[in-house]
Formats: C-alpha cells, sequence, structure tokens
DNA sequence: TTTAGCAATCATCACATTTGAGTGCTAACA
DNA sequence: TGTTAGCACTCAAATGTGATGATTGCTAAA
C-alpha cells in the first residue's frame, strides 16, 4: 500500500511533531499547515489526515482532539519514510570522547557504551556481549585460601572463572599436581566438551582417582558457570524513562524497573536473532515492556565476539536520534579496537 | 525526657498502625481508641495526641486531620520503643531455603542475601562486601588471545583481577619469562605496595628492563583496580520502593533509581564507619533520599572480610521486620559458611 | 479536488457546594 | 487533677456546574 507524496509528507510532519514536542500532545490540521504546509487549507490536510486514519496510521482520542500516530503509524515511519539523520561533528566528537584510547575490557567496553548512549540520547540504552559460542580452556589453577577454602581460577578464551571452593585438600602439593593432572586433561579443549559426561567418564581413570574430589568440583563450577553466564550486560540512563509522560504512571515504570532488573529476561530482548545491523522494533511485542520501542545495531569486536548494542524509549521516540547514535557508537566501538589491533603503540 | 506508659503505648499505635496502613494515613482518635484503649475516651487519647505532638513526636497536617508521626517520633520508635519480633519457623525456613548449603562465592551470597532481603522484606536491599585491606598478590599470568591482545590476570587473596591489554608483545617465550620475573618480584607483596613509587623504582633494573613495556602494563592494570574497585555490591528489589504512596511523585522515583544506578554514591550510605552490628538510620541525613530510613547490619564473612546488609524504605518502614529478617540473614551467613568451613563434606 | 464556513463535540479549567472526618475547647464530672 | 461528653469549627476531597476553546466532520460552493 503506497502511500501519496504528500500523505507521506503529512504522516512524517504529524510523527515529527509529536516526537518533538514534550508532552504526549494530539497535533491538529491547522498547526500541521503553518508549520508544514501553508500552500494547502487545514481542510485539506483534514482530509488528508482522514484518510490516513482509515488506513490505520493515525488515531484520534475524541471527536475534537488532534490525531495521534499509532504503532502501525510509527512502524510505516521508520521502515519507509525516515530520513537518515547525521550526527554534528560535535555530536560525534562528545561521543568519541568518551571512550579513552586505551585499550579497555570488555567490561569497560560495554559499560562506557551504554552510558555514552543514553546520555547522547537520552533514553535508555542497553550493551552486550554475547559470550563466545566456543570458549577454549587455557589454564587451571588453584590457590589456597583458608583451611578449608580453595580459589579455583579457570581462564578460558573467553573469559576467567574464579570461585572459592572446597576442594577437600589444602596441601600446596596436592593442589599442584591435581591442577597439573586437569590442565594436561583440559587445556586446549572446549569448555561445552568438558560438561560432556562421556569424554568425562572416558578421562576419569588412574592418576586422577586420587583427585576425585577436585575434579568434581571444578567440574561442577565449569557447569555451573557455562549453564549461567550468559554474557555481559550493562544498562544505563534506568531513569531517563521518567522524562517521559508515557512512563508518568508507577504501573509502567514498575514494570520497567523490574525487567532491568533481572538479566535473564532482557537478554533475550536485545539478542538478535539474525545477523541484522540495525534493527527498529517498534511498540516491543517482544514481551517486556508495552508501547515501547526497542532500536538495536550488533557489531563485531572481533571474530568471536558480537556486541549489541540498543535503546529503549518510549513509542514516540526520537528514532532519527537513536539511530544515528547507535551507528556512531558501533563506529567507534570496531575503530577503537582496530586502531589499538594495529601496530602503533600509543605512548 | 521520659514519656509515661500511656504516652508510650499511643506513640507507638500511631507509628504501628502507620505502618501497617497501605495508606499513608493520618491515625484518629477515635481509631485508637477502638484498636489499642477502649478504656479510655477520644477526648483523653486527644489530649496525650497533643502531648505528644508539642513534643515534636507527631504531627497534624490540617486541623481536621489525624495525627502523623514526624522523624523524631520514628526515632524515638526505633530507638527506645519498639520490641524484637521474632520470626515464624515458616519465615526463617524460607530464608534458609533460599541459601543453598553449597559453598557459595562471594559474588553468590551477597546475591542471595538482597534478593532474600528485599524478598522477605518488601523493600529494596542493598548487600556489600568491603575489599580487604590487604590484598597480597598470590600469582600473576598472562595469556596470548590475538596478536596485539594478551590477558593479563592477577591472583590476589582478596579478587581475581583480569584484563586485557597489549603488552608489546605476543611470543609465548617472552610472555612466561616476563611473568616469571614478575611473579619473583610481587608474589606475597601486598597491592599497595606495588603501587608505590619507591618500591617500583627499586625493583626496576637489570632482567626488567627488557620488558619494560610489560611491567608498565601490568602496574597500570593493577592501579586502576586497586583505585576503583570498591568491594562488592548486589541491589535487589529496586521496584519495591514503588509500592509504597511516599513514591508516588516521579521526582523521587527518579532521584531513587539513579542513585541505585550509581555504585560510587551508594558505597558510603551503606558503610558502616563503626563496627555496629546494627544500625537504624531514620529518615536518612546521610545524603541520597530523602525521607527514606536505612537499617543496616554487618556480620563476618572471615576475618578479613565484612559483609553489610541493609534495607532501604520510607520512613514508615515495617521497623521490626527488616531487623528480624536481617538478624537472620547474618546468621544464616555466618552459620553457611561455618558449616562449610567444618570438616564434614556434602556428599 | 480544494476550500470556506459552520455546527457539533469534548477535554479542561475555574468556581461553587456539599460532605464528613477529625480536632480543640469548654464545662461538667469523678 | 485527670477524664469525659458535647459541640463548634476546620478543611480536604468529592461532586456538580458552566464557560471556554480547540478541533473535527460535513456540506456546499468554487
Amino acid at each position: 500500500m503506497d502511500l501519496s507524496e504528500r500523505k507521506k509528507k503529512i504522516l512524517s510532519a504529524v510523527i515529527e511533531t509529536n516526537i518533538k514536542s514534550n508532552q504526549t500532545e494530539a497535533v491538529s490540521s491547522k498547526q500541521l499547515q503553518e508549520e508544514y504546509m501553508p500552500k494547502v487549507s487545514s481542510a485539506t490536510i483534514r482530509n488528508e489526515l482522514n484518510a490516513l486514519e482509515e488506513m490505520g496510521f493515525l488515531t484520534h482520542l475524541h471527536t475534537s482532539s488532534g490525531r495521534v500516530p499509532t504503532r502501525e503509524g510509527y512502524e510505516k515511519y521508520t521502515s519507509e519514510l525516515m530520513e537518515e539523520k547525521k550526527l554534528s561533528e560535535s555530536e560525534k566528537e562528545t561521543i568519541k570522547s568518551n571512550f579513552s584510547s586505551k585499550l579497555l575490557s570488555l567490561r569497560d567496553i560495554i559499560e562506557k557504551s551504554a552510558k555514552t548512549i543514553s546520555k547522547a540520547t537520552n533514553y535508555t540504552s542497553i550493551v552486550y556481549a554475547e559470550r563466545a559460542n566456543k570458549a577454549i580452556i587455557k589454564d587451571i589453577k588453584f590457590y589456597p585460601v583458608s583451611r578449608t577454602t580453595q580459589l579455583v581460577v579457570v581462564v578460558t578464551s573467553d573469559r576467567v572463572i574464579n570461585e572459592l571452593s572446597n576442594l577437600g585438600t589444602n596441601d600446596e602439593n596436592d593442589l599442584n599436581s591435581a591442577s597439573a593432572i586437569l590442565r594436561d586433561l583440559f587445556v586446549d579443549k572446549p569448555l561445552s566438551l568438558i560438561i560432556n559426561k562421556d569424554f568425562r567418564d572416558k578421562v576419569v581413570t588412574k592418576e586422577l582417582q586420587k583427585y576425585k574430589v577436585v575434579f568434581d568440583k571444578v567440574i561442577e563450577i565449569i557447569e555451573s558457570n557455562e549453564q549461567n553466564y550468559l554474557g555481559d550486560i550493562s544498562i544505563a540512563g534506568k531513569d531517563k524513562l521518567m522524562d517521559y509522560p508515557e512512563f508518568n504512571n508507577t504501573e509502567k515504570l514498575k514494570k520497567a524497573v523490574s525487567l532491568f532488573e533481572d538479566k535473564d529476561s532482557i537478554i533475550p530482548l536485545i539478542k538478535n536473532g539474525d545477523d541484522l545491523e540495525l534493527s527498529i522494533n517498534v511498540g516491543s511485542d517482544k514481551s517486556g515492556l508495552e508501547d515501547c520501542s526497542l532500536v538495536t545495531i550488533t557489531c563485531n569486536l572481533n571474530d568471536e565476539k558480537h556486541i549489541t548494542a540498543g535503546v529503549i524509549g518510549p513509542m514516540r521516540m526520537d528514532y532519527q536520534k537513536a539511530v544515528s547514535v547507535l551507528k556512531e557508537v558501533a563506529y567507534t566501538i570496531e575503530n577503537t579496537l582496530a586502531e589499538n589491533q594495529g601496530d602503533e603503540n600509543e605512548r
């Protein structure tokens, strides 16, 4: 269903006016005429508005109120009508300046990104680093802490697991030979393999028998980590939602705050099924928040690691701003890293 | 200034009625008479209320409204009038059942504690594990990740630091001999010493010269961690605040949500200057949230590590509940750990 | 197809009125 | 001296009323 040029212009105008106003204000035919199309009369615009309403893009609160976009209206706008808006140089500069030139840890990167996006857009932002599919074990070491507590450190290509445990012995020699045996068995093997029972059964033999407790504990730690570790996530600007009249009722706000508190439910939201670079989800049907929109972008940190950055806000969101900020941040992430992976050394 | 028995009873009754009602309801003389003291007339109670008001423990919104406790009233109540309320066995059981019998990591303990407290009290809870004063370096290792990125792992008696860095070389031999030298120098030395410039200057000599870049990077990582690591903190039930009419205005809510987002400002709040076991702070003057109360308890995880658990809620908080839940959790923490430090092995 | 003109609609505001819960005070009582 | 009944007074909250103005839908003419 294609719209006439004038209808496109009017729908865009309604939506953009709506976005710019701080209130959830309805837009009137007169206002549109004055600000967008002084050549035609308000009556003409009214006719067009009526048509757009019949198509389902606009709606009406009551007879004498102006027009408000529907979910479908926003969707039409983001998917077809919206033009790309470049950020000003100073805005770009501000974003870049948030990332220091140092090579940051993954945690740093996602936290900085989330803060930056939230500050630049004035919406809540979520940045998520998926865990690697195939983490390889690099090292296993034990450190005595107290008589009955040992620190277990498992270094993988994806993350460093460290947990206190009771390995059943605190003898330094025992710990050393146990870890040596485990290293022999596990280093350069994928985490997923170790959880596999067949592999384990095949392996527990001879020397290992002596360190059965240690072996079990380490498996337990790896298993629990492998099951619980979903990736790294950072959310910033949770309070930003409250600036928008859409969230002026406590019910909605409560839902949002609970959602943000629970990683397990927020990760599926932001996880991009496909490898879309940019995705705009209007009136997020994907559970969570009603009448909210979610804009996400995915970029590659390296061959193994994807980062997905997103903006959550009211349906009446400044999509242009959100998109351009996300693009800039994604660019900066890939770029910052590229710089550091070059051969030059800072300092 | 001591109160007559009847005044004590009336003040307690006003406060407890106030706490029990979901609304911020003022309490009337008639209500008090019916529910607490049918032997005397409402007029008598009115006289007493008047006296309590003159002492500053109660107040009045307008002539014909009932009485509401002042901050001073709540303080008097928590410090002198409130009686200890034991939890029922089933409540205790519920709390205990949240902690599995496994020896949990510190992170697990504080997260579980926070969730448990929040669930049991219906208030927001904060659990904080202070960092150890004297962390000792136990190990330093490097792992090649990509051509220009290495994983630096520094194990200390207090935590495991791991960061990606560019050490300037990816040669396994180089990395190994560099880490060997650093281990020789640093293992069993306190973190604080390593940051000390004098010590560093004394140490950078002969063999180390070759690994100047590596040395600098490691120092940088340790230094930054030592400065930024404040301890582990977990906050649960941020949405609980919204159940209380006190937080029905967006302004307050926004403040609360922003506060919770910022670790740096929340830690000083909960940090107990003295080693008080239990502390009740009515109408928390300690920055942060106005008209809020903070109840905290401190317990020892081991000789080095203290855990502080707290409840944040409106001044009109169920202090009895908060105190008994906190006590139970503190007991469980110390106990759970004690069990695991015993000699028996589960399984 | 566009436009002017006009009746109809309805949220919003200001203002008045009513209602009822609750206190303060006074005078009498124990 | 402490307690009580009774009553006037106060004030928030609920309810009602009417005016205002923005905006639409419709019609008929250009």
